[in-house]
DNA sequence: TAATTGAATTGATTTAAATCAAGAAGGGAA
DNA sequence: TTCCCTTCTTGATTTAAATCAATTCAATTA
């Protein structure tokens, strides 16, 4: 939890990034930085008594929930420079979900009190949230109609490309485990691997381990 | 469009229900006041010309998006108090989705410049709508859980028993016709209907029409 | 009122994806 | 390096839900 006095990892947070500097400096002093969680670790789960905000100054993560049952259910695949939880900076409720990293991680992180001091002189600050929420929920809308109108091999190729153009590149590694997509997806691994299969066939895409090429 | 004077449906609206009492009045004044939109009509629809959020004074309502092959997903089940279309308070793209009346409905709604004017100088009213975001997160959250962890069964009676719970009653009415209502839960008619009889058959609830009764 | 139209239901059949099963590949730890 | 454990892959089989098909029902309107 080191306080930087430079403009660090959250001046780099797309959520961020169109406010004021001098607003991005008052942020900096009132978040921890580059907190480093290895691959596998939890930057947070239920009950861990921690609130507020998270985002990723590099590495992968995926949010996800368990239900009572013990089926796991993926909600949000996190790459360098997204952001979660934003929900918990208002709400007094305990978060439910589980936050692991799927990649080495540095994180960075603001407390609801801090911010909620914040957000009271700064209106700029909270229309970059409030448009920062609606994006979120864009995106969730958007994983909902892939899952309820697409079949595996559309939603598969559809999550590659959607990918593929957040990055800017044709070629990259999955952020996640094969089997973890495969859920955030709403299939079993052995589908998920007999759909790359499939359009490695058919000209569509390479694919070499997590590796993944675009054609 | 017409202004009323007192305070009306704004209030009323979950969203906006911890504001002090002169903001409501503020908000009373730039609002239209329940628009009547009568069953099967568009309350929006891509490239109508119109930004910012509506509630529901009183009916329901679904909100949908039709993909490029004219498959239809439902979205959001809108009950009277419900609000959406927060994200176009910001954003100045056009929104993709229709809502469409399932019922008669009055409908009160909020334009993003008068939105945004008052927002500059009220941090309450920030902080409510930042509430009011998170609140819809974890539903969206909660409603891809019950796709991707449940069968169709446990997807029918979830639903029940989330939406009496909403109501505080054990009986009610569909707010929706069956076909959306099955479209929402990632079903077919024909699979909801044989649910619907089978948790009759087996005591869980009573169905006669559009009315349903928990037990 | 009857006619029309879409919604809902019921039954028969198909099918996409899940499940089951077994081996191969990969990544740590000792 | 070998061992262990999890993930990934491939094949065979099952199954839950979709699809197809045909009534029935309900709402609207002429």
């Amino acid at each position: 939890m080191a306080h930087h006095s430079e403009i660090a990892c959250l001046s780099k947070a797309t959520i961020f990034k169109n406010l004021p500097l001098p607003l991005k400096k008052k942020l900096v002093t009132i978040s921890s930085h580059q907190d480093f969680f290895p691959k596998g670790s939890f930057i947070r789960q239920p009950l861990d008594g921690k609130d507020g905000m998270i985002f990723l100054d590099s590495g992968h993560a995926k949010v996800y929930t368990l239900n009572t049952a013990g089926k796991e259910t993926v909600l949000e695949v996190l790459n360098k420079g997204d952001s979660t939880g934003q929900e918990n900076l208002f709400s007094t409720g305990n978060h439910e979900n589980f936050i692991q990293a799927t990649e080495d991680c540095l994180v960075c992180s603001m407390k609801r009190h801090d911010f909620q001091m914040m957000l009271k002189d700064s209106p700029d600050l909270a229309l970059s949230l409030l448009n920062d929420f609606g994006e979120r929920l864009i995106t969730a809308e958007k994983n909902t109609v892939r899952r309820n109108s697409m079949n595996a091999k559309e939603r598969v190729l559809d999550y590659l490309k959607d990918h593929g153009k957040k990055l800017g590149k044709t070629s990259f590694n999955l952020p996640l485990q094969k089997k973890d997509l495969a859920n955030f997806l709403g299939l079993t691994p052995e589908t998920l691997s007999r759909q790359l299969n499939a359009l490695q066939a058919s000209g569509q895409i390479i694919v070499k381990g997590q590796f993944i090429s675009l054609n």
